[in-house]
DNA sequence: CCGCATCCCTGCCGATACTG
DNA sequence: CAGTATCGGCAGGGATGCGG
């Protein structure tokens, strides 16, 4: 079930007729993986996720997990992938408030690839180092 | 910048005993899977990526192929995949200039995790917008 | 045909300060 | 503790024009 294939954005025209049951507008498709792929770019995202991955965690928890982040970007961040339906939110009411973020079973699913990419990242990261190297090097002079 | 690291693949169905996971301080793998992260996130690096999966490409073929993006944001574009060793660039000295891109192995290798990626986005697509009708409605309600 | 340079506008992100 | 509001810097990226 890895057929793969991209939805390519080689279409010239436009509007093309449907008549295929394999395509589902191949415009929208390229938005969502395009979309997807922003998410996983996003500076913080993932890096939440990943701690969520350990089991949920309370705001400022999280805060200090990741430390680096500011308050700004973590709301934002949380927003966004609660939004994406990646995390969910539970405030408990109580006299200091309480709210924990967890991994959703689509964030969890998300994972997964994620976790492909960056292990790519950890085996090639020497190869890519080397390549700027180079390529600056042949740049400058 | 000192938290979890990505390296362990994947630790399926794992109730996860909340303790911290040991930190090995490994700051410049943390940098480097942010790094690929980003560009894979990149509006049009994967998109090139994929275009030139089929075969080497000219400039002019690619901005085609690839339609909406701009010649300066193709330039830009190739150059940082040049840069990290995924494409490589081939001038041909003829009248008129011919330059030629094309995939490395390192850039072919990118590409299966980033198209695991694009798989789960096509796969997901429905529930993540979902998701953000159900939160934007539930927002503004 | 290929690619660089410039202008300019937009949105991201960090720091700080303030509410419930 | 959790979250919002505001400001300022800066990078991304589109449009256009020049040069090899």
């Amino acid at each position: 079930m890895q057929e793969g294939t991209f939805p390519s954005v080689s279409s010239p025209g436009v509007t093309a007729p449907a008549d295929k049951a394999a395509d589902h507008g191949d415009h929208s498709a390229c938005r969502a993986v395009n979309d997807v792929l922003s998410r996983v770019g996003d500076k913080w995202s993932m890096r939440v996720v990943m701690n969520l991955d350990r089991g949920p965690m309370r705001f400022n928890e999280l805060r200090r997990a990741i430390d680096s982040i500011s308050q700004r970007m973590l709301t934002r961040t949380l927003r966004g992938l609660e939004r994406d339906g990646l995390v969910s939110r539970t405030v408990t009411p109580s006299v200091p408030p309480r709210v924990d973020y967890a991994l959703t079973p689509l964030g969890q699913s998300l994972r997964e690839p994620v976790q492909a990419l960056g292990d790519w990242a950890m085996a090639n990261r020497a190869a890519v180092e080397d390549a700027r190297t180079t390529f600056d090097a042949g740049c400058d002079e």
